[in-house]
DNA sequence: ATTCGAGGTGCAACCGGTTGCATCAATATA
DNA sequence: TATATTGATGCAACCGGTTGCACCTCGAAT
């Protein structure tokens, strides 16, 4: 197994000293910014432009066997194809590129096997020695989580949190999120609202009602009607909307917990001859792409997804390296995007 | 730098080897598949119950750097959160995982420097060590990538190809979509049809342009009408039917190169108050999520992007296990997706 | 002139697997 | 019985950086 040292896998460090005449670990050095100052900056430029010259590039594989760093994340989402997620994703990957880390990915709400496969995605990022998690596909009240955060494994959240806050995490402020929708619909003279809620399963469908109530209670109303949805999707908002009719109460706005059960709604009140907004307002949640194409345009609480992708990336980082007085969880705010599904209530 | 065997990193094969009183290679070959054979039974057995009991996980730094073979590849796309792209990640993900790999993600369209983002993601992959490219970001005759591929890195192309055909590519085939999107409005009677064309720089805008014409063809007819698009957006669009109305040619039904681009066009359509699919027949490409809920609902050519991703990783797993008859290049069928925006053409 | 300190390099072990080759026992063959 | 064959395992080098420590040189302090 001889190798030239101008075999396929590049120039090594160890061809670099051998050029220069010096030793390997000086190169080593120079090539570390946080120690190149022990470096005389001769024999510095000497190696930086060798380096150049014989297009040396690191092996990170052998950096990070040597040092147990990986600079890399794993990052568990549900599904990519979930129009919330690329934005998030995005933000995490601008932070962790600009400190050169790099993200796994794994799409952990596959076929089935719900935290089997988030477990096989851990299991092989583990292997390749990840030295943190960014977790979007949290309940509340993970055991899984939980476990593995009692492993001593580096994780934060994002969107959602876990139920009790043990973990980091950054999310929108779902419940200044319900309130400035509410407080729309009033000022448009709306005293009867309507709440479509999420999976109560997850922490922003348990948030979202509770913010729904509260900005109700606030102004002394109660709501007119709820229904939970199984899942955040067009179908279960539907079905949601055909059992807020069916209850028979009055009401003349839904605000939905998500913008796909928000256009599930709409479906059933096109179907049932209900016109939006003149006879019933409709507010979503997430201001998901395309939905100013729609018809009609749907008023959303839009919520910082980028960002909230960024700032979860960079607590993990910070928490990788220690960064003393680092938050331990962030709150964004959310804001209200005005379209044309709503409207001051018909008199 | 003493390091107990029990501490954070977990056992490693050696503490796996003294345990049970072998030689960490026997326990080495215990743990890969392909050589297992070599083992005795009970040997095997012995192993892979201490393996399981302590708790030990490979560490593929350590195998990467010993064989040279990382077992991650690298993504380019130019933008997640363009709609396109998560269906086709997600394919990408599914055959990766299926063989252990995993991908590096980069978005290459971010902010200004387009190459050279995408340059540096490349040598930030490279430092990875991965084993080689999926790329959606080709352009017609792409100078960086030709030298990519010339400096021996694997590489498949997914979604768009270079001009040459030099490298092996998935792709949809973008001359029959278009037929299936012509013919259908002949069948409705149409017979003057305009194109909204996608960007020239890409084989998409071309191969789609060239299969609008040529079907026309060969049914005797001519385009009525034609803009090129400056971009894949809704902007684009909007401008393209602006100028194409401003033309004053006649014509009764759209083809977009794209979506969005039939999005903008709608735009201006509505605006001017002429009624799709009354007055307007319309067809979109691509088949993004959410077209069946806006109004109306848009007709357009679905295109396998899952499948794309997925068959566009077997491919580069194929070369790089070097698979003897594997594919160079592979078109998939897209189909048409009828819905409300195209009518028979009015009298 | 002697000692001390500090800056600059070299040395060698180490990270955790992988793999060509040697070794050795047991079985098959001459 | 001696020898070739086969199967199972050990040995040790190697992958490419990283890092604690030793060492050397030279100017500064005593």
């Amino acid at each position: 197994m001889a190798r030239k040292s101008t075999a396929a896998g590049g120039p090594t460090i160890n061809d670099l000293a051998l050029h220069l005449g010096v030793h390997k670990s000086t190169v080593s050095r120079a090539m570390d910014p946080a120690r190149r100052h022990l470096i005389g900056s001769d024999v510095l430029q000497r190696v930086q432009a060798a380096a150049h010259e014989l297009g040396w590039r690191p092996n990170r594989a052998a950096a990070a066997l040597s040092t147990g760093k990986s600079r890399t994340v794993g990052v568990l989402l549900p599904d990519i194809t979930n129009p919330v997620f690329p934005p998030i994703l995005r933000g995490i990957e601008d932070a962790l590129d600009a400190q050169g880390y790099f993200a796994l990915l794994a799409n952990t709400a596959r076929r089935e096997g719900g935290v089997a496969a988030a477990q096989a995605a851990v299991e092989r990022m583990g292997a390749m020695r990840v030295e943190g998690f960014i977790v979007a596909t949290a309940l509340r009240d993970d055991a899984w989580l939980e476990g593995l955060r009692k492993s001593g494994t580096r994780i934060v959240l994002v969107n959602r949190t876990d139920g009790r806050g043990l973990l980091p995490a950054v999310t929108s402020d779902d419940m200044l999120g319900m309130r400035l929708a509410v407080e729309h619909l009033l000022a448009l003279g709306h005293t009867r609202l309507a709440h479509l809620a999420g999976p109560p399963g997850f922490s922003t469908g348990l948030a979202r009602r509770v913010g729904f109530e509260q900005a109700l209670q606030a102004r002394g109303l109660n709501p007119a009607a709820l229904a939970e949805c199984a899942a955040y999707s067009i179908e279960a908002g539907a079905a949601g909307m055909a059992q807020l009719l069916g209850a028979r109460k009055r009401f003349t706005a839904v605000v939905a917990a998500n913008d796909l059960i928000a256009l599930g709604a709409l479906q059933v009140l096109h179907g049932r001859g209900i016109q939006v907004p003149q006879a019933m307002s409709l507010i979503g949640h997430n201001d998901m792409p395309l939905l100013d194409q729609i018809s009609p345009p749907l008023t959303s609480v839009r919520i910082q997804h980028y960002e909230m992708g960024f700032r979860a990336a960079r607590l993990l980082l910070e928490a990788l390296q220690g960064v003393p007085g680092s938050a331990s969880t962030l709150v964004l705010r959310p804001e209200l995007v005005l379209r044309g599904s709503t409207a001051r209530v018909a008199v």
